[in-house]
DNA sequence: CCTAATATGTCAAAAATAAGACATATTGTA
DNA sequence: TACAATATGTCTTATTTTTGACATATTAGG
């Protein structure tokens, strides 16, 4: 019986992969977001879930938002929808700094891919 | 030397990244370094230092090996070197395919930079 | 001989994170 | 009049992760 051994599917680890990079990177996925398309926060959680098939507890959320603000790298005004107080975050010059960061990291990595001896 | 600070240089967020990707992605870190040559603990340790100047603590190293042979993606020899034993690790096909998983990922996130709605 | 370097391992305590409840208010709809 | 959805916030309690110490053994070099 030649062969016999399980000749598998590739397993695919892609969705462990996305959970990964957005339970760390939370920060840099909802600067991405923003700098797509200014948004407040509930909008960004129904936003992420269609994206990316990730439900975010807006307790994570929220705090995270006030944080990147402080931080600088968005700024929000409150618009006024009906009766409801939306807060609308946009991202700042330092935010798109730190998204450029990340990505051009990410190229790298790809780049190095046939690193051999250093 | 005119002129050289008259235009804010835009913040460097690298370093940061850097810290942040090897802190959570350490184990495909990891694999990367043995699928590229089969290495041994402290190898990889001297190695991370010199690549990406970040120093690993072998008590988060080696347990991390042992849990990565303990699910297939690598596996290890122990090969004599004087009168100290080296555990010698290589990658598995299930280790390519985790590193793989990652690198499409990558590629992805980089190719959709310019999502506007979906 | 002694110290630094090589080499691998465990484990408890400390620190950081995440989950989920508590809190509040408006609007749309059945 | 309820209930679901929109909208934002806090905070305590798990859970997870990280740090750093403890442990052991060999080799190279001053």
């Amino acid at each position: 019986m030649a062969g016999v051994e399980s000749e598998k599917l590739p397993q695919n680890f892609r969705k462990e992969i996305v959970q990964r990079v957005s339970r760390n990177f939370l920060d840099i996925l909802v600067l991405r977001l923003i700098q797509t398309e200014p948004m407040w926060g509930y909008k960004i959680i129904k936003k992420t879930e269609k994206l990316f098939g990730i439900k975010l507890r807006h307790g994570a959320l929220y705090p995270l938002l006030n944080q990147l603000e402080k931080k600088g790298f968005v700024r929000s005004r409150k618009v006024a929808k009906g009766g409801r107080v939306r807060k609308v975050y946009e991202i700042t010059p330092k935010g798109i700094q730190l998204v450029d960061s990340y990505y051009d990291f990410l190229r790298e990595q790809l780049q190095r891919l046939d690193i051999k001896e250093v």
